[in-house]
DNA sequence: AGAATCATGTAAGGGGTTACATGATTCG
DNA sequence: CGAATCATGTAACCCCTTACATGATTCT
């Protein structure tokens, strides 16, 4: 299955956890994951445009009396199958667990779904990670390959580290509104 | 002073280093740098031809009797002084640690420029952040936005102990070339 | 009356990736 | 003779950012 952009699963997220049209995803994403990602308006719109030609959702203009029309989106199935495995997936690299991962984690805590599989693999890519990078270390390397290889590896534990003591103690509590 | 894209700066850099041309550019960025950063060859050109527009370098064709004529560039000073200025200038925010401060250590390493400051500015910056992230956490946040933050903690933190422990040891070093 | 909210977009540009294109020389 | 190295690019596309554009309604 083809590989889209965060953007467009946050989006897809969005309307699957109920929002129905840009402003309201545009709210609901500024509440939700406003702590780590922030989408301007122009890219919204572009995006669910991208994702209707995608296949990813379908959308019709609903006209209001008291306020302006509004197009109303849903997902499709193959929007909805694309979400669900796009949720169950680990990030490939490090760096994505920053934005990436942190929105998977929220749709899982969100959707109620069971989150400890996506733990575990992440925590599988990124023990690799460091052993990969341990391995290397341990090579005859000039001594800014070997700086920059301690950095990446310092990223890989710092992330496990939190993958494996505070996830878990996220995915336990009750409810991921704000208090 | 303008603030230039990353792979401006490294190619600037290789051109103050002695590489002349497109073909030793890309040589010399792969052999010193290829651990934290590849450039594609559409690239090279792309860039170098924008920073001739920016005047940051300036090029003029070589002819050569047994090999293709190259385009041969050098800094201008204007060039120079953005260099030096970037080189000693913390980066803005942690996730630009990886490449971008990298980057500036192998240059500094290198030149032999004096690194203290720039490593003593950067742990500024990340102290910063971490107190910053610190006292957020400390608020009455939802528990997602409180493992956001923990995750930005977790990363600046780590990035702070790596600058400390595994950066003065690099620049203490004799050299920065594979051994 | 003016500010915030509701609701939609377009246009231009920046930086990067992927794929394509060319042609000589040197090495095995 | 074919592969690697030397040397230069173009074209198309992707995602994102910044700026601009419009217009009604509701709240203070």
């Amino acid at each position: 299955m083809k590989i889209y952009p965060v953007s467009e699963y946050a989006l897809l997220g969005s309307i699957i956890n109920g929002a129905t049209y840009g402003y309201e995803i545009q709210r609901f994403l500024k509440e939700c994951l406003g702590s780590i990602w922030r989408i301007p308006t122009s890219q919204l719109y572009a995006l669910l445009k991208k994702m209707e030609d995608r296949g990813l959702v379908r959308s019709k203009v609903e006209l209001q009396d008291d306020r302006p029309s509004k197009r109303v989106f849903h997902a499709t199935e193959n929007g909805v199958a694309a979400f669900n495995k796009w949720l169950i997936t680990p990030c490939k690299r490090v760096r994505d667990i920053r934005i990436e991962f942190l929105a998977k984690l929220y749709f899982i805590k969100s959707s109620g779904v069971e989150g400890s599989g996506l733990v575990k693999a992440q925590a599988g890519m990124l023990e690799k990670t460091v052993s990969g990078i341990t391995s290397w270390i341990n090579q005859d390397i000039s001594p800014y390959d070997r700086l920059a290889a301690e950095f990446k590896l310092a990223m890989a534990e710092a992330c496990l580290n939190w993958l494996l003591y505070k996830v878990p103690e996220f995915l336990e509590t009750g409810d991921a509104e704000k208090s």
